[in-house]
RNA sequence: GGCGGCGUGGCCAAGUGGACUAAGGCGACGGUUUGCAAAACCGUUAUUCAUGGGUUCGAAUCCCAUCGCCGCCUCCA
């Protein structure tokens, strides 16, 4: 059995086959980029970046889709308000366009440490003027659309499937209290396909209807009709978009092409934090780049980005997921239990002889990537999926140990790791880097503690070999005693968490170390 | 007001009619190892799935009711 999906089209789960056989076109809403990218975002491209992984992991030549958007989305609803890239580009005193730049490249580097795969496109809005305006002329001359004083409106009574993604009607719609009706319009669900703008809106295009900006559902429909075609297999979106975004595009879409516009809507549900919806106003806000570094008050340090990542594929991407510093630091754990086991695998297997498979260890493996392949075909179930990867870390344990196992079981094993940890969940790095840029300078800091560590072992002082170990653990630099010697170990986030305790100032536990360090010294001088 | 979701061990979370006396993770506890730790390894940790009814040979899974929580419909992924 192949690929399950949920389509919210029809609320059901359906087997997944692409409109030409072997390829599919995923489209999925990109960020408006007006503001660094939040833990919202690492959930909804990070559920969609396992989706693109896995269709080619299955064999499907994937073209993806990712819009940004620059332009168009207003404040307010029922089309008013303004611009929110203009207000922020105020604010920040930059135009528009340098703001809409800088978050972009804020995005994807976030993006790039979350392991996510890049988009094959990322169209701009602003860079795809010229096809809204011919989508808005083609719907206006089908009769779909209205112009009033230069603004351009869908008419929703005109088609009739308006309301058939999210379930809604348009009379219960004209009901809804929230909804500000605009003076333009000859029914309230109408939407905006182009507005006028004001002479002081600084991003304004020359249009049929005078000068103006696009609406801000109309790039959606523009850009995946562009590059994917009139009907896409695969259309994806934070649930928050399926009333009114999804449904508006739809509506635009299918008016003008007369086709159905998406085959599959696959919609991800949304994070809380602690408990609660995450919003700027509840001052629960935690944006990527400080949950990377840890400077945020409802944060104790800084988690690694693939640890993020984990804890996102431990819930179903259907499912809302709290982001807690008590549920970041267990999935840390976990992904650091993962890590450990695969570094562990890959400085063993050079030890280990022999070219022969160990078949009943190839017979297990199986039995893993079999489990694997049918949790991700059923709705990509990341949690189950993932449960089998900590299950290869208990299995590859007790090989490790076994001098008997040969250096081939131990490359398979690896591989597997490799290929769905790897691969497709994106929780298993290619190399993991011996050396980190700024580490071997923190090193050198503490090399002289290394030294004095030593001689204390050897002469048994060990209260003082175990203030020296304290003092470095609190500054995020791991001692580590094996059978073949100590040896330091910087922790993958240990340059930020470095970064973290100079600024935090939360070196006590370090001072006190070091208390202790220096009485033992003077003790052990007293003795002789 | 309209629509939707959720309530499973200390915490997170999968499971949506029989292989469930419920996966996996975190934590905790015991053991091996260690000078002591860390890491690693072994083991233990829900007869029970919010509550009360019902359907069924059989329910965490279906139906009804009750309680509690959350989200969307407004910018937000």
């Amino acid at each position: 059995m192949g690929l399950r999906l949920h389509n919210t089209l029809g609320g059901k789960i359906e087997e997944f086959t692409p409109l030409q056989e072997g390829r599919v076109g995923v489209y999925v809403c990109g960020p408006t980029v007006y503001g660094h990218a939040h833990l919202g975002h690492a959930k909804s491209y990070v559920s969609f970046d396992i989706l693109v992984r896995y269709l080619r992991y299955s064999g499907f030549a994937v073209t993806y889709v990712q819009n940004i958007t620059d332009v168009g989305h207003l404040t307010d609803d029922a089309d008013e308000g303004e611009d929110k890239l203009a207000i922020a580009a105020r604010k920040e005193h930059k135009h528009p366009m340098a703001l809409a730049e800088y978050y972009t490249a804020s995005y994807f580097e976030d993006m790039d440490r979350l392991y996510c795969v890049r988009p094959d496109i990322s169209p701009r809005a602003t860079g795809h003027i010229p096809e809204q305006i011919a989508l808005v002329k083609m719907l206006v001359e089908k009769g779909f659309a209205y112009e009033v004083n230069g603004s351009v409106y869908f008419e929703v009574a005109k088609f009739p499937g308006y309301g058939k993604l999210s379930g809604r009607s348009v009379d219960e719609m004209q009901a809804g209290a929230r909804m500000e009706v605009s003076a333009e319009k000859k029914h309230p669900a109408d939407f905006a396909l182009w507005k006028k703008a004001e002479p002081n809106h600084i991003m304004q295009w020359l249009s049929p209807w005078g000068w103006g900006y696009p609406g801000w559902h109309l790039e959606c429909s523009v850009m995946s009709m562009k590059y994917l075609g009139e009907t896409i297999d695969i259309h994806g979106g934070g649930i928050e978009n399926q009333f009114p975004h999804h449904e508006c595009e739809i509506a635009q879409s299918e008016a003008a092409n007369g086709v159905p516009f998406v085959r599959y809507w696959l919609h991800n549900n949304m994070v809380t934090v602690n408990g609660r919806k995450m919003g700027k106003s509840l001052n629960n806000f935690i944006n990527l780049k400080e949950l990377f570094s840890g400077e945020h008050d409802l944060l104790s340090r800084p988690y690694d980005p693939l640890a993020v990542r984990q804890l996102i594929l431990q819930s179903h991407y259907r499912s809302p997921i709290d982001f807690s510093d008590a549920a970041l630091a267990a999935a840390q754990s976990g992904y650091d239990k993962i890590t450990e086991c695969v570094k562990k695998l890959r400085r063993r297997i050079p030890q280990h002889q022999g070219s022969k498979i160990d078949q009943n260890v190839q017979q297990e493996l199986d039995g893993y990537k079999q489990r694997f392949e049918e949790a991700m075909d059923n709705d990509l179930n990341t949690s189950v999926a993932l449960s089998v990867i900590f299950e290869m870390v208990k299995f590859t344990g007790p090989l490790l140990e076994d001098q008997g196992t040969t250096g081939a079981t131990l490359s398979e094993v690896e591989r597997l790791f490799v290929q769905l940890g790897g691969d497709v969940l994106g929780v298993v790095q290619k190399e993991y880097p011996e050396t980190y840029s700024d580490e071997g300078e923190i090193l050198s800091d503490f090399h002289i503690f290394d030294r004095i560590r030593d001689i204390a072992r050897k002469n048994k002082a060990y209260a003082l070999a175990d203030a020296l170990r304290d003092y470095l653990a609190a500054s995020g630099i791991i001692y580590k005693d094996t059978h073949e010697g100590g040896h330091w170990e910087l922790e993958e986030w240990g340059k930020g968490r470095y970064a973290f305790l100079q600024e935090k100032n939360r070196g006590h536990k370090a001072d006190e170390a070091m208390k202790r360090i220096l009485l033992e010294i003077e003790r052990l001088f007293e003795q002789k």
